[in-house]
DNA sequence: TTTTACTATGTAACTGTTTTCATTGTAACT
DNA sequence: AGTTACAATGAAAACAGTTACATAGTAAAA
């Protein structure tokens, strides 16, 4: 026995036609006591139900909300998405996640709407353009951002300009004269990219205070721990490095601190490293920090479209969510 | 004006046929760049929109698949999640996660389905009665599990008993004497409990080789990092604990490895430490551990859903994977 | 008894879309 | 030139239902 029952298997277990089994359904007064019964009967023991009824039951009272986001296994997303389910947790809704990992997916998310009706969506970090937001709204989906703002949408964002300053003023106050910084350079056209606004500020609030952030002491990253490493495994062994450095993701940070570890240079005394986002792990390797509080970014966003989706005449909100210095021993 | 655009309307204004139409919106590859922009065009034009009851009524899959967890925001998870992320990349599937945090989200889980039609499930760590497996069965799901072992489904599994073993030899080969675990021994009943498999098999090869598990070495902890941390932050006050703990998971062991820098307690001088999972950080943490794959156990359930699906008569597989030690700096 | 009116049911057409299969045209090998 | 391979397309058959229309049966009215 394969598939699903279909109204033809129960119109012949009933012995009558497709329309009566329609109208027991649809129209149970149209049908006579004895025929309606001995229909239902074949339904109950066929266990059959109408596909499509199903699907609209189910987008009646369980509401699917869709997160969006680049590389998705990386720890800050990790911990936003965790904040998302958490504010979902219990509540009538499904979760589903969805990976860009290049600048079609974005379109193709789109055209997925299209097919398969969400009820709301979180993106993270995903600069979607003008253009494809009205697309969305135009589905009656609503919609929250994270980490990038669109008027057109509800938006979480940080103020990464702050952030950059912030590691600065903490460095200098830390008496540190040499400064570098740790920062995805290299662009992707998928993802957004508020470490260059951290760094553009933490240069200047450098400059400001009379210091210079040299063109060698910046060091273009890869999103990835790994990479950081070994990059900075060759750094220290040349020898020529600052005594302070801004990583502008905890994940650079990371992978600073081992090659530091491997190259016997002491953290902080030889060198001292700020990181930024404050994920668990941080905690757990006593990195100094700028937090952004992820778990609740991701809370807040949740709670942005949950209220929207109830009442869709609420205007659009704008959060911006405080940066904090959590000083541990690396800086 | 009246009705809404079909796609015959879009066909007869672009001059090709519905064939062609649905092609460009379910496989715009297969259609020549000139048509497809052609019909593109007629589609804008008509601001035509296919009409979703009947895309369902002839749609034989749904191209979605479930990931089914409890906890699935620890580390541990999310790393099998981004194996099936990659398996499932780019072939055109809809990832939702379920999160599982009591025994009657199992059971609503199954009743979801009922409704919510999937192609394939995963499921991690939850042991799922064998009438509920058939009961999925019945929907002709096909279902994939991870870290539990039923005869009715394709599993992936590793040997818990083999890796306690490899812990207390390990241990012992290093020359060391009390020894201790820390282990989740509370469990609920929503999720499986490999751990206690795991301690069994450590304090029996103990036992083997002539050395004793004491009772008062045998630390609960609850699955959490920090919880872990506290409660280690006691242990090592009091000043008894043993010179080598086995961490039945990484995420206790990095707990462990906290509390002993706070209390200057030398690792692994004064204690070893080796782990089990080797998550991501693990290397960062210079962990020692005893590795599962788990990106690869999450692509290889992938895999055998993904045969299954597409030729549901293949047998049942039960895959067990290899554990290896990864020797690092704390034991 | 015949007519009327109405109920219960079946037949078959229809819904808007996807998909299989066959056909055509073209480019690349013998 | 002849064959092969393949990309692009259309015709038509599904898909799982609903519904218009026809028909049969029955009860009440004439």
């Amino acid at each position: 026995m394969g598939k699903a029952p279909t109204i033809y298997d129960v119109s012949r277990k009933a012995g009558v036609s497709t329309a009566t089994v329609s109208r027991v359904l649809n129209n149970p007064g149209k049908v006579n006591q004895a025929t309606r019964e001995c229909v239902e009967n074949a339904i109950r023991e066929l266990d059959y139900r109408p596909l499509l009824e199903a699907r609209i039951r189910t987008a009646k009272d369980v509401r699917r909300i869709c997160v969006c986001a680049p590389h998705f296994t990386a720890n800050s997303f990790v911990q936003r998405l965790r904040g998302i389910a958490v504010a979902f947790a219990g509540r009538n809704y499904e979760l589903q996640v969805y990976s860009v990992a290049s600048k079609n997916h974005m379109d193709h998310f789109i055209e997925m709407l299209e097919l398969n009706r969400m009820d709301g969506i979180i993106t993270l970090s995903l600069p979607f353009t003008e253009e494809q937001i009205l697309k969305i709204n135009a589905y009656h989906i609503e919609m929250a951002m994270i980490e990038y703002a669109s008027p057109l949408a509800n938006c979480v964002v940080i103020n990464d300009r702050e952030g950059g300053q912030m590691a600065a003023d903490y460095l200098i106050r830390k008496g540190r004269k040499r400064f570098g910084i740790a920062c995805e350079l290299t662009k992707t056209d998928y993802s957004v990219f508020p470490n260059l606004h951290r760094l553009e500020s933490y240069r200047e609030e450098l400059t400001r205070n009379g210091f210079e952030l040299e063109t060698r002491y910046i060091y273009d990253v890869m999103c990835d721990t790994n990479a950081t490493y070994q990059k900075f495994l060759e750094i220290f062994r040349s020898g020529d490095y600052p005594d302070a450095i801004f990583a502008t993701a905890d994940l650079h940070a990371l992978g600073i601190l081992r090659a530091a570890k491997e190259n016997n240079i002491r953290i902080p005394e030889d060198v001292a490293v700020i990181g930024f986002d404050d994920i668990d792990f941080a905690d757990y390797v006593g990195l100094t920090t700028i937090r952004q509080n992820l778990d609740q970014s991701g809370r807040i966003a949740a709670d942005l479209l949950t209220n929207r989706m109830k009442d869709p005449s609420r205007p659009l909100q704008h959060v911006q969510l405080p940066l904090t210095i959590i000083e541990r021993e690396t800086a």
